[in-house]
DNA sequence: TGTACATCAGTGAACGCGCGTTCACTGATGTAC
DNA sequence: TGTACATCAGTGAACGCGCGTTCACTGATGTAC
């Protein structure tokens, strides 16, 4: 009845060691970028011999391309809770900013991993990652369109005040991976003023419509 | 009378190899990261052995950091254009991005560096690379002040507008460097995105002070 | 259920390579007299 | 101006190390009969 983890089926194992690879680099990469970790390093720590990382990834460029989907989850789940939260709160910026924080607190990993490598020095990671950024604006512009609906706002402008907005929000999220969880002072005070520059959109929103 | 370059002091020859040294590395940085550059592989471009490196860095961290200082230059050049280009010109968010668009143009590997090793990962250069953007980001507020004066912003309010719009401008930064200079017209739809960015929040800042 | 064979995740030795750093050196430039 | 010595940017050999990748392998798990 009760199996131990050793007798599961070598399917199973395998996928236990892949995942094992992942959770290993996605350690690692909090600390260093994705580009100066080695291959030996991450097999070393998920505790199989280098060679056997090979069953798993052709090479570190595709596990990372992986840890990006991987790394994407949190964001979003953080989508699905945003567009929940809005039934059940008055305040749409302050519930956002108060489930980003939570997000971020919950997978500071993945959180760190993506705000690093958005620049960093693998191309194929690069791209994946601004694709999904992408998605993640796309988005926000259908939930704006919804909020401003009746206003004469263009797709295109919704697009760039979207845009901003995610700017405004990943740079609270550096900025809240900086503060490394010493200094919750801290961390209040950058969500505050990211409350702040949220508010300071949507006020340049509702003044926009008067523009020509 | 016409001193052939061999016939320098020596200490212009000590100069001259240190400045290939992270001119070389600058190069070397636009596509990859500065943590993946071996020294020597900066000393084998910028023609010397290996060793003589240690006669002008102790390391490659410590040439990153002068290479922050390097690449703060066109930023700094920035300021003083932008802050002189307003008395020539009426519409100053147009000027900024102008300038903005100018001085990337002309210094795109500085900017691609200072982007890329913003949330890098050598903590050193990092670190000098905040302070550096915070004191852009001071510059910004004492002119934002001026041009308030007379309404109710507090300081702090406008440290906040003043760093929303600087996390534009370098998302702007990023945004063009992603274009590689090969899709001229990208360029200038990336341009006028930020324009309309900045635009909003000028917006936002006016309706700002009928805020409690 | 039992047997014979196939699969394949993980092993371990081996390779050639580029790395950072040490060391004693060279020879042109600089300085003191 | 000429000479004797000091400085020091750059040289080149050498080191030990961790790297990615190859290869033939092992032995537990899975499958066919």
């Amino acid at each position: 009845m009760t199996e131990r983890p050793e007798s599961r089926s070598r399917a199973e194992r395998k996928e236990r060691t892949r995942q094992r690879l992942l959770d290993v680099t996605l350690h690692l990469v909090t600390e260093r970028s994705l580009a100066s970790i080695s291959l030996r390093e991450v097999a070393r720590d998920a505790g199989i011999v280098p060679t056997a990382f090979y069953r798993h990834f052709a090479s570190m460029d595709a596990l990372g391309v992986e840890l990006v989907d991987e790394s994407m989850r949190p964001l979003r789940q953080m989508i699905r809770d945003a567009r929940r939260g809005r039934v059940t709160h008055s305040d749409i910026i302050a519930e956002t900013v108060e489930i980003l924080a939570k997000q971020v607190r919950e997978h500071p990993d993945q959180f760190s991993f993506l705000t690093r490598e958005r620049f960093g020095g693998v191309a194929a990671v690069r791209r994946a990652i601004a694709t999904e950024l992408r998605l993640f604006t796309s988005d926000l512009t259908v939930d704006l369109a919804r909020l401003t609906a009746g206003y004469d706002w263009t797709t295109d402008d919704l697009e760039m005040a979207a845009d901003l907005m995610v700017t405004a929000m990943l740079n609270t999220v550096m900025d809240l991976l900086e503060t490394d969880g010493r200094h919750p002072e801290d961390a209040a005070a950058i969500l505050e003023l990211s409350e702040r520059q949220l508010r300071l959109i949507a006020l340049g929103m509702g003044a926009w419509r008067s523009k020509p």
